[in-house]
DNA sequence: AAAATTGTTATTTTTTATCATAACCTATGT
DNA sequence: ACATAGGTTATGATAAAAAATAACAATTTT
């Protein structure tokens, strides 16, 4: 079925987009902008802005990367 | 310094390492196999393999299909 | 209200993950 | 001894993430 995998795809979606979030308010928790952390690891705030929306599948160590910037663990992330 | 490099490198080779032992060991402990993860998600034994090696820096959407395979969570593979 | 800061969106290039295949090794079982 | 099961390693094609740039919107500050 055409139609379940479009409920797959909007899953994973939702999925990433909760890691954004979790991204963004950690960042936010700590007082520290986009560019704050993009300075430390070397990124873009634009990307930091896709991944925070939830329009990327980030990688581990891109993860690993920011939360490292802001003083968290990976599976913080990953805390629904 | 290009030993810095270096050593920045090997920090994360020994996190995804440690990711994937994550993996297997939860694997393990489900009594399943790298085959019976693939059937379910498609993936070929091989890559299993590779991720459970560390040889790969995976993503969130194939951490979360390898979690849903084994009844387990994304963060418990970020768990040191 | 103008300027600076913060965040978003779109686009392109380069790098790399995914996916598939095959060959191989090591046990275990027949 | 051979077959099967479980796991590893190497390789190549394709899809997608990373990275960089630019333009823009929305806040906040001055």
């Amino acid at each position: 079925m055409i139609l379940s995998l479009i409920m797959v795809k909007n899953k994973e979606k939702q999925f990433l987009h909760k890691v954004g979030k979790n991204i963004a308010r950690l960042r936010k928790e700590k007082g520290l902008t986009q560019l704050d952390i993009g300075i430390q690891i070397d990124m873009e705030k634009s990307n930091l802005s896709s991944i925070e929306n939830g329009r990327q599948n980030v990688t581990s160590l891109t993860l690993r990367k920011i939360a490292g910037a802001m003083d968290a663990q990976v599976k913080d992330f990953f805390e629904f």
